[in-house]
DNA sequence: ACCATGCGTCGGAGAACTCCGACATGTCAA
DNA sequence: TTGACATGTCGGAGTTCTCCGACGCATGGT
């Protein structure tokens, strides 16, 4: 698979909660796949695109397959994100001020 | 048009140019398009995504579209992204550690 | 050696995305 | 009022996404 970019990525739902399920250790394929209400094989699909994304790393173990998380292109999502925090903090503020001041 | 989710808003290049053009400032939408190789229509279209993941904003001022930056759905990226954090930092430490005996 | 299990991949269907040129609408300027 | 300009929207073409069932290939157990 050619390679995705981590925004493309992070596009879909399923994938991201697949990211989430890996953050407390490595999980088996089918046992993620368990946690979807999709077929195993659509599953399979997702982890490929985290893969070529390089959010996930695949360690065969028996006949299981081990997926761990690689969270180091996320830096990537993160630099792009900090420039623009500042201005939604700035909103977050005002509107913060503006409930204190109906609450006062 | 649908509402958008923020993170399938930001899935393509072309869009997420378009939010950085818009930091300095509000920007015509025609004026925006000359920044790409790009049909106008096709940036229009671009921005209607963005106007319907609340992203934008647009202000018509006589015959033009002013664009201005609305970063609060970024929050929701920015928080989805928080608990990933702590795993990629951990990552370029040790990475920079590696280094750091290299050169001594 | 055999068979069940775990998993990736393939072929195909349907939906969604991306782009374009053409058109419609509203605004300013003469 | 007329014409030029700025912009959104529509119809359509080509591409990509998402999903499924079927199949193939290892591995591990019997």
């Amino acid at each position: 698979m050619a390679d995705v970019d981590v925004f493309s990525a992070l596009a879909n739902p399923v994938r991201r909660k697949l990211l989430e399920a890996l953050k407390d250790g490595p999980r088996a394929a089918g046992e993620l796949a368990g946690d979807f209400a999709l077929s195993r094989s659509a599953v399979s699909e997702h982890l490929a695109v985290l893969r070529s994304a390089r959010l996930v790393r695949e360690e065969p173990r028996g006949r299981h397959r081990y997926y761990h998380l690689e969270a180091t292109p996320l830096a990537e999502v993160g630099e792009w994100l900090h420039p623009f925090e500042h201005y939604w903090r700035a909103r977050m503020r005002s509107l913060r001020e503006l409930l204190d001041e109906e609450n006062s």
